[in-house]
DNA sequence: GTTGAAAACAAGCACAC
DNA sequence: GTGTGCTTGTTTTCAAC
């Protein structure tokens, strides 16, 4: 269990690629084999494989909610009363799908559900709140709490790989 | 104000670029030229505009945490004590830099920060709260949340574009 | 703001090590 | 698992509309 690469089956070729990678996601596979000093095939196959093992689970493109006519941001905890898994689910589902919606995480504790939204203003998210979120006979009570400023963190890699910055 | 293209300056093609690429960003200038019915080159200068406009932020490239052998996610609610400027401005550096880390809002209400972290199990959460957090002499009190499942949602342009899904 | 065509570039593939 | 060369396809650029 103190072998270089965890146990997770990553080697150090792997863990630098992830981070060039996370840093520069337009990075063309050729630049991106200079950087890590493979060739290119090299680059590509352990990128593809790093996607097939789910490793890689994805690309976004990350929009500019304030740009889109969205300036304002909330963050809204929903505590439930009656807790049946159908209906945690079905929940789930329709606040994924609620415009504006950026992500839901269902969490342990008092409250159930903390909502990520974007909206135009106070009334769309009293809006939200009314029409997406407390209609639901489920939904005991909500909070909801203005998002003053939203940061995307150092990561998990930073974790594994142990980079200070 | 009743304009189709609400006031952000977005036109109906920008629309629709933007609601290809969210859903499919691996996808070719090319493709994506295809789809709109417009010329490669149109497109291109298109996407090109909304980057440097900041309507498209930027790309990311999403790695799965519990790959990366980080199995375990919480949202740490984070409560201050005395609120100096310099303070929480500090602090929310310092949070963003943790490793593990994904992201940090900073909140108005009763708590002041939500931190979106990855670890490898209980301990670490433990360890990241007393050795990252509650360090800090600013910090009044945390409560920390585990993380059951956390979904992305359709997202803000669904908002401009009244897309249903 | 949009276009088509040429030139520059990168990706994918089969094969050799 | 890694490197090479060829073929294919894509991005970029630009004069013109």
């Amino acid at each position: 269990m103190a072998d270089p690469q965890s146990s997770t089956g990553l080697d150090d070729l792997d863990l630098r690629l992830l981070a060039v990678l996370v840093r520069q996601p337009g990075r063309s596979n050729k630049a991106l084999a200079e950087d890590l000093g493979v060739a290119e095939s090299t680059c590509a196959y352990r990128v593809r494989a790093l996607r097939s093992r789910g490793v890689i689970a994805g690309v976004r493109v990350v929009l500019d909610a304030a740009a889109l006519g969205l300036p304002l941001q909330g963050v809204i905890r929903v505590r439930l009363g009656r807790h049946t898994s159908d209906g945690v689910g079905g929940l789930f589902d329709a606040l994924v799908r609620t415009p504006g919606v950026i992500e839901v995480f269902h969490v342990a504790g008092a409250d159930d559900f903390l909502v990520h939204v974007a909206v135009e203003d106070a009334a769309a998210l009293r809006d939200i709140v009314l029409q997406h979120i407390t209609v639901h006979e489920m939904v005991s009570t909500t909070e909801t709490h203005l998002v003053f400023e939203r940061r995307e963190g150092i990561g998990p890699l930073a974790r594994v790989t142990g980079a200070a910055r």
